[in-house]
DNA sequence: AGCTCTGTTGCCCGAAACGCAACGGCCACC
DNA sequence: GGTGGCCGTTGCGTTTCGGGCAACAGAGCT
């Protein structure tokens, strides 16, 4: 909207630290956006800015003022929303931060589901770890986030939270894919493993567990990207561990829950920024996301 | 500030009415005002307004609007306020709304006190009975509320809530100023009374005590002035019932508490419409009057 | 010293906002 | 059933404001 255009400005130059770079994103010249700074500095009555020779920094009063830009920018979009859901269709927006373990399947059956039913409404889906997907949220760079094991965080409000539990992966026709019932951790390590890498959480799960009972773990290929490793899994009788949410349905493939004796399950949760108001568009989102979570937990135990 | 400008045009005509009333208001013409509404109705893709033979009015979208534009502009001056807090100097403004019981003595000497602080920061003190002063809060009229029985409602945000025992009013050397204690209702009701009317919640609450056990009330002087039965009390041996916060220190005057078998207390509250954040100067009022309630209340029970 | 990065300023132009006057519609009152 | 008053709206001229271009001043680095 017209009316924050000289706010946004205030917002990008606190990004970008300097004025001649947030002019060049902005695609205006560093002459006019100075004097749209010094402008606001006049009518608050004290600069926002301290002037480095490097480039600008917020100071204290502009930290304060630029939360209120980026609460303020959201709220609209949330009015906006709520107007456009009045004249019957939804339009809108929706950002999503998500764990990997996500984007195979879950994420894009939701999305596809719900613009099935509101074509009008994009999405930005972004993959992010525990830490930098709570930041997206802070930043109001995502609305959600869809994350495992998520860092304890005031910040963080949780629409949904359940229980994954760990499975062993492997291709039909590996010693292991014999049985359907739970494995025991043993029982795959003295197979090759290909493991999520310590850039995941799962991996970080893993580690904590083993560390606890003393058990070395020696992994034969670690990749940060979960698709790389059932990649692999289908080439090679190697076992790797993953989430039963993030596994494709694929017949050559084969997976076997760990004993929850060996590994505890993770948290898996739906959250927001605490004490945002979301758009419409995300918020019904939120809502059929969750619905599936709960639908699906009960006929796991069904 | 500039920026919202052009919101606070579409916040003038809807509460004007109409176009020509608000551009009056503005100090702009007509045709300046119809063009920004109709540049914000071709920005949001809907109308805000429904135009009618006689003015304009809300339309649902347009109401949503407004509200967002309300909760914007009071959340920038709760921005500002905190901004000019950090260089030490308290600037801002204060709107209070409170029933009339309290601008005798409480208000100006709170007022007083705390300008003696801060000199910088304005007062808007308004006379508003228990109902308006909730709508004042709701209006962003006013950042506080002082009032006697509030009304249930759920935007009320109690910061302070007490006890306030009605008192029997008379001037020195009226028969029932002879004693200081408790009085009992029954021997006010057999001199002349001179009481607050019905536009006065003490009024109610008087009325309703009364009504509960049959007892009939004959007053001689109704006014819904406090001020004008105070001074009415002084000139003649009549009887007047008000709560003793609102009674102001004068050697003519002589109150006894009603006893509490009688009239049951009134409820005295400090509230600001919830959900919204005060801005730092109404804050910090609210923090004083709530510690000189507290302290008072100590007091009296000590 | 010189080079490069920073923010800033003077001057000019084009677009956006505004004021003035006039137009067309609706309602009430005569 | 005119008719006056109030309403929102529009065409046109004027002013104001945002923006681009080029040049300048200061700070750090080589």
């Amino acid at each position: 909207m017209k009316h924050l255009r000289s706010l946004s400005y205030v917002a990008e130059v606190a990004r970008s630290g300097s004025i001649r770079r947030a002019a060049e994103r902005l695609n205006i010249t560093p002459s006019a956006l100075t004097r749209q700074i010094q402008d606001i500095e006049y009518e608050l009555g004290t600069p926002i800015f301290e002037r480095l020779a490097h480039g600008m920094r917020l100071n204290a009063a502009g930290e304060l003022l630029v939360r209120h830009i980026r609460d303020q920018a959201a709220d609209l979009d949330r009015v906006r929303s709520q107007i456009a859901d009045l004249s019957g269709v939804r339009r809108g927006h929706v950002a999503l931060a998500c764990s990997q373990a996500f984007v195979t399947q879950m994420v894009p059956e939701e999305v596809e589901a719900y613009r099935a039913r509101f074509p009008q409404v994009g999405f930005t889906v972004q993959v992010r770890d525990h830490v930098q997907a709570v930041a997206a949220l802070a930043a109001f760079e995502a609305d959600l986030a869809l994350v495992l094991q998520p860092p304890p965080s005031a910040e963080l409000h949780p629409l949904y939270s359940g229980q994954q539990t760990l499975c062993a992966l492997m291709r039909v026709g590996h010693p292991l894919a014999m049985d359907t019932g739970p494995v025991r951790l043993r029982d795959c390590l003295v197979h090759a493993l290909a493991l999520p890498d310590r850039s995941l959480a799962i991996r970080h799960h893993i580690d904590h567990a083993l560390a606890r009972r003393g058990v070395e773990l020696h992994s034969t290929v670690e990749s940060g990207s979960l698709e790389f490793l059932r990649n692999l899994v289908l080439r090679e009788d190697v076992v790797s561990l993953q989430i039963p949410i993030g596994i494709p349905d694929d017949p050559r493939l084969h997976s076997r829950p760990i004993d929850t004796r060996d590994l505890a399950p993770m948290t898996m949760i739906v959250a927001q920024l605490r004490g945002r108001l979301l758009s419409v568009a995300a918020a019904k989102f939120a809502d059929q996301l969750v619905a599936r979570l709960n639908r699906q937990a009960l006929s796991e135990l069904g």
